[in-house]
DNA sequence: GTGTTGGCGAGGCGCCGACAA
DNA sequence: TTGTCGGCGCCTCGCCAACAC
């Protein structure tokens, strides 16, 4: 095995993009983006070591991203990206370049070919049927015949592993509705699937049906720094998620890249933290502004089933570097913030310029005439940050 | 979770070392050991990126051992040892330093108070039920009213976690014998226990009956650097024997070592890997050897239910540094051996000094009247490093 | 003394339409 | 349109003595 480790098979890009979910883009191949040390720390799951004694890494190093692999974790199924990084000079970036075209195919096509349900208690646990609505049935299923009594077929998913499984597609009841029979159960035991957490359905472009997993977040690691930690990853030993990203590797990758050698970084993508590779063009683009306090902005976010995108509304109270003493020049986390619904995203008091958008700074009206969102959304505990995904129960 | 990985349970020692058997010593505290960085790569699962440029790392470092966590895998519970080394200077140690007293004690009170079983096909597949070997069950468990029929009661076992599990522990059947009924099922369902896996069975000092888990030996991870890699743990997932012993973390433990900082290793003592922190009294004690090819030597091993230690026996057949490139004045490997039974040990060519024992030199007799063990031994393809076990079927 | 087998009983898993939101 | 419930059939899990070595 061990040995083995870096052969991996490479996920289907896009069930991997249609289980990160839609806000999830991952900077295009010799793109040139920021490293940034201080996010893979928070990415990880403990104290990070950097070791370079006087403290000789930047807060934030150019590189040209050369490779991506698109993993997902044996375990749980949750995605992942190995991302191989090459340092450049500083000056090797011009703030004027354009934004790298291409990229995004995937992202779109996984949107429009699959359908995220949220596992419902009836969905887990009672006698294993899962029941499917209608729209994905009808869209991403294969055809049944509906003329036999009753509409049966067996249809076959692929995992993010390659794995197939087995379920009976049955049309039924009064009044009639798809549900999975046989299989679900074994499917549900063996991917540990509670309620709350959502399964992708995506038919790929060879016409193979694909299964992924979104577990539902609660909390996740990578908490601010400042906000203590999650609670680790509900039906898993807390021992597993700790294990996604060690401090060792952090710390090694920090260290190669000050020296200005090639290095990895993994990445999740649902784990609530902040992207700490970030386009290059996106960061110099959004430094341009002069933020300032007051200033009002917007960040998106994905709803459940992940068909349209919202945003939330704040104010910028506070424009200070976040870790003064080790990295002064650092915009990481540079805005302090005030959100328009601070009950959702009470745990997330900084976020990165580049997280957000700037909007036109209208006089606020008290009590607002209009939430922003149609449904008052609920926001877990501990989401953290964009893109982040409302839970929403219907 | 995170910050608390720190944190975690501490096992009862005696327990620990039941379960890792009876050749596994831990050097005592506050005594002196050597750390050999190769021996530590070796036990991690992939090639380890040792930064420093040039190579500054020593093959080995002198160190004092100032702390040592009997621990257990909270997924297999394989049991690992984290342990915390201060560097020290070279010259701090006297090669003529008494041998450290004490310890040992875990060792034999563990082997006195414990019973190994591997399981048979019977007790891991069939109708749930455990057949306890007679010695087990009236030295090691509480004592069975046989006055009632049938004599039968519930038995509280503690894993290596501090969980308890509870079993049905009945007298029956023609001819009478011992078993575990209600509750057995669950328990290998739960620790995904095969056939061949052993189970522990330990009195604890304080009275509570202990459980703990020998998985098969399929290899394991850290074989020899020249013969190719284990298979991965039977029953899991290999991705988790992978996670053991990241890269990353030997390569901060080098660092850290090099420039004399204090720093932990894991240590895993079930793995096939020798062990690369070595008492500094037993490295030196071996040093003063004059090694040479064709010197006879034996090398313990332990049976597989821990009843006695036998021994391998074999001939030097070189002496010569294992890595030449990097490490060419380590003495890690230094013996390239050949064993009066080749079939049992193939993938081991190369030895410590400290692991073996010289024996007086008799001409050897082709073909030898006595095998050196009773029973032909059995070991498995893979099985590598003193301590080893057999694979002794009855 | 203990590993393996087949019998057989009971309990839980999983399929179902009836509701209701 | 789809989440939840109670009913109930079946099948597998698990207890057991009979053998075998």
């Amino acid at each position: 095995m061990k040995m083995m480790d870096k052969a991996e098979k490479c996920l289907d890009p896009q069930l991997w993009h249609a289980c990160a979910g839609g806000l999830v883009q991952i900077p295009p191949l010799n793109s040139k983006v920021f490293y940034f040390p201080q996010g893979h720390a928070e990415h990880s799951n403990g104290p990070v070591c950097f070791m370079a004694s006087p403290n000789i890494i930047p807060s934030f190093i150019l590189c040209k991203l050369t490779a991506v692999n698109y993993m997902a974790d044996r375990y749980t199924d949750e995605v992942f990206a190995r991302i191989t990084l090459v340092p450049l000079k500083a000056d090797d970036f011009d703030p004027d370049d354009d934004w790298p075209k291409m990229a995004h195919q995937n992202h779109e096509k996984a949107a429009k070919s699959s359908f995220a349900k949220t596992l419902t208690q009836s969905d887990a646990n009672n006698g294993g049927g899962f029941s499917v609505p209608r729209y994905c049935a009808e869209t991403i299923f294969p055809g049944l015949d509906y003329s036999s009594k009753p509409p049966v077929q067996t249809i076959v998913a692929k995992d993010v592993h390659g794995e197939s499984w087995k379920f009976r597609h049955i049309y039924r009841g009064t009044p009639r509705r798809h549900l999975l029979t046989t299989g679900w159960s074994n499917f549900v035991n063996q991917k540990k699937l509670m309620a709350g957490d959502s399964i992708v359905f995506m038919r790929a472009e060879n016409g193979e049906l694909c299964i992924g997993i979104r577990r539902a977040k609660l909390g996740g690691f990578g908490g601010g720094p400042e906000f203590g930690v999650g609670q680790g990853l509900k039906g898993f030993d807390d021992a597993d998620g700790a294990r996604k990203v060690v401090p060792e590797s952090v710390a090694q990758a920090a260290a190669l890249a000050a020296i200005g050698r090639q290095f990895e970084v993994v990445y999740y993508p649902r784990a609530s933290a902040p992207e700490f590779v970030v386009s290059a063009y996106s960061l110099s683009h959004s430094m341009k502004v002069q933020w300032s306090s007051g200033m009002r902005f917007k960040m998106p976010f994905e709803t459940e089933d992940s068909s349209r995108i919202s945003w939330f509304m704040g104010t910028i109270s506070l424009v200070q570097v976040a870790d003064p003493i080790r990295w002064p020049d650092s915009p990481w986390r540079l805005l302090q913030v005030a959100w328009d619904e601070p009950d959702l995203l009470q745990n997330v008091r900084r976020v990165s310029p580049w997280l957000v958008e700037l909007v036109p700074e209208i006089p606020t009206i008290h009590p607002p005439l209009f939430s922003p969102l149609r449904k008052k959304p609920r926001a877990s505990a501990t989401t953290d940050f964009s893109p982040v995904e409302q839970v929403q129960h219907h």
